[in-house]
DNA sequence: GACTCTCTACGAAGATCTTCGTTGACACTA
DNA sequence: TAGTGTCAACGAAGATCTTCGTAGAGAGTC
């Protein structure tokens, strides 16, 4: 297994590097309140785990997030959808748009990715003139 | 709170009472594997949290799930959108396609599920002719 | 040099989860 | 009636997570 996955205080402190970059304990905690030897001992641990890297700079030390917040996203759905959803993407994406409103463009995002699944069902691999071109839109 | 959240194996538990039906503690350990009364304990807990009642057959006690698959499903989701996803439906649904292929049933099920509620945002509440009546599929 | 601040390191305590061994009740049978 | 099986109840042990208290090192200040 490359990485753990996270735990619940785990995914709050990446969630804080990921949005603020490398930081210190004290910012760490400064964001998230509690203990100071909280936030120390997890990012200790998860130092451990691999979870963060730190580097010494002056005498606090910096930590960064080893996975990204989309490798993160990706395992923790995985798993819930293994354990929930019987392995089924559709099931489980169709539950979560049942549950909250979403905005306009994020509906058009969904359709667009929508689009590109059924034109991938009718014309598998290979056979294509221009515009199963789409698949070169895969993030970084 | 209604119900707690299941752990992973008294979801375990849990699917095998949602595709059998009500079932004593034996049953449940032989769809499992593992030990009796490993199952024995967690049913007895589960029953302490209210996520399943039991009624005594014969000897047997037979366990019945009290919340449905879909409202697990939907609590462990939101808990996981909040979580993860910064409370965005969205965010996750196309997270989760982005992971794996569905099939073109599942894909037309969305995109029906995404009309649906195009159709609502551009006529919003009340205004409404026929189709807006699928608003009372809320379940119970 | 003694005080004070800011760090890290260590370890422990309490909560929850998971897994089972043991015990005792009850019924069936030889 | 003694033996065998099946069942629920109880308790305990080990793992993991979460939260901190305490100690000790290093730097700056009076």
């Amino acid at each position: 297994m490359p990485l753990p996955k996270p735990t619940p205080s785990e995914l709050d402190i990446l969630r804080v590097l990921w949005r603020h970059g490398p930081a210190t304990v004290r910012a760490v905690h400064e964001q998230l309140g509690g203990g100071y030897t909280t936030y120390l001992k997890l990012l200790q641990i998860m130092a451990e785990k691999g979870l963060v890297t730190r580097t010494e700079a002056d005498r606090a030390h910096i930590y960064r997030a080893v996975p990204s917040e989309h490798e993160v996203q990706t395992s923790l759905l995985g798993d819930l959808m293994q354990r929930a959803f019987g392995g089924s993407a559709a099931q489980l994406a169709l539950r979560a748009l049942e549950t909250r409103r979403s905005s306009r463009e994020e509906l058009a995002q969904l359709r667009a990715m929508l689009d590109n699944y059924e034109q991938e069902l009718t014309a598998p691999a290979g056979a294509m003139d221009d515009t199963t071109d789409q698949s070169k839109e895969n993030k970084a």
